[in-house]
DNA sequence: TAGATTGTTAATCGATTAACAATC
DNA sequence: TAGATTGTTAATCGATTAACAATC
């Protein structure tokens, strides 16, 4: 048996938790940003747009953070969350394409406040690669490797279009990334280690569609579509 | 006991396979591109990046559309699929807030092949309203309630910054639309009856990262991260 | 102490999966 | 008929929720 690492996060958390806490986190900043110190899991869950049920269960995952009878100290779980996540460091990232998108994705700030910091623009066309975003060479698609050592990147983002989605996840996968995120609408083949997650515009207005047309479909007299719960507003 | 609507689409579908029918979807476009006419559960489910076992299960409740022993017909399922979700017509939408990730958007090719069509694109910034994005003419904020009347616009989408998409969303509500796609880091309140789906590109790469860190924290020695399942690539 | 609120339990609900009878 | 593949069943797994004992 042999001694436990320092950073003891061995847990198992249920994977719809995991993607809470992100959730967790930015309704933590806003409190903080308002100047509020101490919340009850009613007043945080209302910001998180969860129930407060869900929540309390979901940060038992993490330990006791809170106090019986009080509440949560907001700066103490905001550094809990953020250190269960994994962003009280900055995490390097690059982005591969440059269209719209890319563009998009380059100039958001949110970037740097929420843990990640963009290392590298890379596009694989070379008239592109004269070009500055958001303060950022674009470089060339070849220099993905050299990057990613360089940087110690995890972390890839797919901005290009669809055919040669596969490709660049090849070529990142090679060059050590186990972590992507896929803005281009395809499937993407990965070995096991490799986590891919997927943002896909067309699928979630399809989603908004389907709901869409069963509310027109229905009887006028029948309002029995469950909406979403409502929601506290944030920010 | 009334008669009933005519189009006959009443059975009650599992949230989870709504979200991957239009994963089904853009794979079968996708084979009918390369010419294929027909397909097993296993060839679709390959494409859709799942088990045979989910997609049968998930097609079973939109009805028998397969042959035994045969497989799919390729058309005729895009078709139902289609049917289903509500894309054999276009849905028009608008776009609030042209910024970086606006303009991205509305460049955004896929949203006429699958199903919708941007009919306006908003920003409060006065400024902006002599500009045009992607042949689209970018008009006043205060103009939503007209445009939403006169095309009969459902689908909203909020591409703002987070301190004002819960003033576009009450707007929005406000004029008629039902269903939001909102892109603004911000948990949005909306009444009963309106749908919001949220895309979070921070919340995305934060459940990345709290893998990644999973990953470099375990030994070695010890793979036993349960990988993403490895996905047939499409496209 | 009395009131408030957490952390946990247990019940319920929904999603996934493997196996296979039905049937082309 | 024999082989292939669907559609469905039933078991399992994971997520949600309400209730409340623990405790500040």
């Amino acid at each position: 048996m042999t001694a436990r690492t320092s950073t003891e996060t061995a847990r198992d958390i249920p994977e719809a938790t995991v993607a809470r806490l992100p959730v967790y986190l930015r309704a933590l900043t806003t409190l903080l940003d308002e100047g509020t110190t101490t919340c009850s899991s009613e007043d945080l869950a209302g910001a998180a747009g969860v129930n407060s049920a869900k929540l309390r269960k979901d940060l038992s995952y993490l330990g006791s953070y809170g106090t019986r009878g009080v509440g949560y100290d907001v700066e103490y779980l905001h550094f809990q969350i953020a250190r269960e996540i994994g962003v009280t460091h900055d995490w390097p990232v690059v982005i591969v394409g440059i269209g719209n998108l890319g563009h998009a994705l380059a100039n958001f700030s949110g970037f740097r406040s929420r843990g990640f910091r963009v290392v590298a623009l890379l596009d694989a066309d070379p008239s592109r690669h004269e070009e500055q975003v958001a303060g950022i060479d674009v470089r060339p698609f070849a220099d993905l490797g050299e990057i990613v050592r360089e940087h110690g990147v995890a972390i890839g983002v797919i901005a290009t279009p669809a055919a040669a989605a596969q490709d660049v996840t090849d070529a990142m996968v090679a060059s050590g990334i186990t972590s992507i995120l896929n803005f281009a609408p395809a499937v993407l083949a990965v070995p096991p280690g490799v986590d891919v997650r997927k943002v896909d515009l067309s699928i979630e207005l399809q989603i908004l569609a389907y709901h869409e047309q069963r509310k027109a479909q229905g009887d006028p007299a029948d309002p029995s579509e469950p909406a979403e719960a409502p929601e506290e507003a944030t920010a």
